[in-house]
DNA sequence: CGAATCTCAGACGGACTGAAATGA
DNA sequence: CTCATTTCAGTCAGTCTGAGATTC
């Protein structure tokens, strides 16, 4: 019946065509972490940890754009696999300081992988100028004020 | 503290920086359609039974992208507002078959201009040729397999 | 005192699944 | 019998809010 066209409204559309390829890509992270053990989440958590050295939760969130109580499950995830270790800041005690542990820095390297393997995948029409044209124009979106 | 600086490993995603777009697009979006009574499945099946002609709600759905009991609940919510009609094909008594009414057409446009406010405002830091640039990669990207 | 942090419990809308009823 | 359609009920992961306890 061929009845699955989209609307000319919708694909003449910057928001539709984000949020159409958002669920693609969002799909095949999901799916591939998933087969590796991980959540985005985990992630995030591990990349922040390893750029910025050990950190309390809170800042972790601002820096992920996570939420406070998500970063809380996470980070507990995270410290029973042995990947992170969570301990009380002696030098302010609202704080819990999470470490990145060896064993987190091994798993951060191999979900790298996985994740330039997505980024491969999601972009694979594009060539190499292109990508790199698609990310110059996205980051300028989100220089702007507001996001 | 300055401690909401983006990890280098996440900035330099194609996925991260679509999942961050993709967040200020869906927000904007169900903000300026809130302000105006709609919802975003509102416009989108509007939009299709604009281009389309009356349709059945399977057709709609696949159309749209939108899940079968979505559209159930989001039509009934159009008809509600005397937007769309909903009654049983005689040729084909499965099928409830919606049509637009002139009313529906009115809201249709009203709505057209809200997100064409919405697609300059997202789009604000880039130019006209940038615009039409970034629409293209993310079109071609839609339209390779698997999406 | 006000402000920040951590934690838990629950809310909340978006997207989906299962199953039943109807009929081609 | 098989398949498509409509509908409802319920699930599910992701995200966020509220509240309380603690500490600065």
């Amino acid at each position: 019946m061929a009845d699955d066209e989209t609307p000319a409204r919708l694909k003449a559309k910057s928001t539709w065509l984000i949020s159409q390829v958002a669920a693609r890509s969002h799909g095949l992270l999901t799916e591939r972490l998933a087969a590796a053990g991980a959540r985005g989440y985990h992630y995030r958590l591990l990349a922040a940890l390893a750029e910025f050295g050990p950190s309390s939760q809170a800042s972790l969130g601002r820096r992920t754009r996570m939420d406070r109580s998500d970063v809380v499950a996470a980070v507990g995830e995270l410290a029973a696999e042995g990947l992170v270790e969570r301990a009380a800041d002696p030098a302010d005690r609202r704080r819990n300081v999470v470490t990145l542990t060896p064993r987190g820095t091994v798993r951060l390297e191999r979900l790298d992988q996985v994740l330039a393997a997505v980024q491969d995948e999601l972009l694979a029409p594009l060539s190499g100028a292109e990508r790199a044209e698609l990310a110059r124009l996205l980051a300028r979106l989100l220089d702007s004020p507001g996001s």
